[in-house]
RNA sequence: GGAGAGGUCGCAUAGUGGUCUAGUGCGCCCGCCUCGAAAGCGGGUAACGGUGCAAGCCGUUCGUGGGUUCAAAUCCCACCCUCUCCGCCA
């Protein structure tokens, strides 16, 4: 949510910004017209109570007294239509400017270049040169089936289209990378690991901005009201709804597992063979609270920090800067983190790194104080996926294979797999 | 899932319709006292919103939402959460 007051003391500013997201000025010109009005009715409808507030003690005072009050009370009861009168006009205020409000997105940073999807810019190419085959290189699905790492079929016999069975190595791989990227992020770059509920409720999904965001993208369990999460971060949100963090308390730095639903409407066909788009996948989420002034930067170092993942992994990738139209409603900037796999021909999505500034804290309330005494203020929110897993495993078996149909697991992979050097068909 | 108890200021607790501007204790901050400290004494101690150059003033907040009333922490209804016991269960 963006904040009134900053709307109302720099609109230019504010029109201009949203102008690169393709948001239109008018919203804004009518927020301010509704903000006038309703800061009349307020001072109108508390000026009415401040005099009931008044005449409360007075009415006491005399009925103990035994004199007359009547008077007093026909005052008051007349007051009391005239504030309810008044109150709903208010009401109805605050509800057009919350609606308003509720709509419009995060302002984006200034580095961002407007544009939709087909203006994002290429920060960092590969720097790890893409691997050179002598021979035509499979698909991770040809690749996967071969070694038995999973099973299509199978899957969607359970769920049905678009959920994948894990067997074998490849149920084993999929835990391996998880506990690898928990661990590096952990320990390396000292995050403090959370195990979090699967499911939100509904309160907590819509503190999170996540009810608009996702929507009907969300699985949900009716009779309980609780969602799957789409992804850690409205769990790693709402930890600290409500909250005033004490002096010291920032940065809090979160890395947590968990799996993420997407029902991927209207996705059907596109893109998706294989693993590159299910409907349940793993993924490690790394989440920030921060100073404001640190945000940017933090911004920067959780890409790396994605980034170290797939270094370890030794697969090339490039980090997009997003343009305005194509960065998620409560983030400012984001950057996304594309590996290539060979066998698929295709750079894939794995990270996306995003600063939400102060527009998620608002929201869910979450504030923190400089110093003992100080005045709260928003910490600036930001997560990065770290990784997600299905297209990494897709990538990786697609960089990592031999010609004979195994594939070759990266050194830093080999612990969490038994010592594993390569990845073969059973006998 | 059933029965009971409870949710009040950072913590603990008082408060059964108007004198609640929510009391008291602890904690914390400031001052007095002291060479310094403890003890003691005195004062202060929230968030959010509106208004104002400011000091301040006004409003809202006693789990949440509704209701009754001229007036609600207090009465009524619904919901949420915590604790105890019972049931079921990995």
């Amino acid at each position: 949510m963006l904040d009134i007051r900053r709307i109302r003391t720099e609109p230019d500013a504010v029109k201009a910004a949203l102008a690169k997201r393709g948001e239109i000025a008018g919203t804004i010109d009518d927020l301010l017209a509704i903000d006038v009005d309703r800061r009349k009715l307020l001072t109108e409808s508390e000026t009415l109570k401040a005099e009931q507030n008044r005449l409360g003690p007075e009415i006491a005072k005399r009925k103990r007294a035994g004199e007359d009050a009547s008077e007093l009370l026909a005052r008051s009861t007349a007051l009391k239509a005239a504030i309810a009168e008044s109150e709903e006009r208010l009401k109805a205020a605050d509800e057009a400017q919350e609606t308003l409000l509720a709509k419009l997105p995060n302002t984006p940073d200034e580095s961002v270049p407007a544009g939709g999807e087909e203006d994002a810019q290429v920060v960092r190419p590969a720097e790890r040169p893409l691997r050179e085959f002598d021979f035509e290189p499979k698909a991770h699905w040809d690749l996967g089936t071969g070694l038995g790492l999973f099973d299509f079929e199978r899957g969607v016999k359970l769920a049905g289209s678009g959920f994948v069975l894990y067997t074998g190595l490849g149920a084993r791989l999929e835990r391996a990378l998880i506990q690898f990227m928990l661990d590096l992020h952990a320990e390396r770059h000292g995050y403090t690991e959370l195990g979090l509920p699967f499911v939100l409720s509904r309160e907590s999904i819509t503190a999170s901005g996540h009810i608009v965001k996702f929507g009907p993208e969300m699985y949900r369990d009716e009779e309980s009201d609780l969602f799957f999460v789409p992804t850690a971060e409205p769990a790693l949100v709402n930890v600290h709804r409500g909250e005033t963090l004490e002096p010291g308390a920032l940065p809090l730095k979160y890395v947590a597992y968990t799996p993420c639903w997407r029902r991927e409407a209207g996705a059907a066909g596109k893109d998706t063979r294989g693993l590159q788009r299910v409907h349940q996948f793993d993924k490690v989420e790394i989440f920030r609270y921060a100073l404001p002034e640190t945000s940017a930067d933090a911004l920067e170092e959780m890409t790396r920090e994605a980034c170290a993942v797939l270094d370890a992994l030794e697969l090339p990738y490039r980090v997009l800067l997003l343009a305005a139209g194509d960065i998620a409603f409560a983030a400012s900037k984001t950057l996304d983190v594309e590996v290539w796999a060979p066998g698929v021909g295709k750079w894939l999505e794995v990270s996306s790194a995003s600063n939400c500034t102060d527009f998620q804290a608002r929201r869910a309330n979450i504030r923190f104080r400089r110093e003992a005494g100080a005045k709260p203020e928003f910490p600036h929110l930001l997560n990065a996926s770290g990784t997600a897993l299905p297209r990494v495993v897709a990538a990786l078996l697609e960089t990592h294979q031999n010609a004979d149909g195994s594939v070759t697991v990266p050194e830093a992979l080999r612990p969490y797999l038994g010592g594993r050097e390569r990845l073969e068909p059973a006998a």
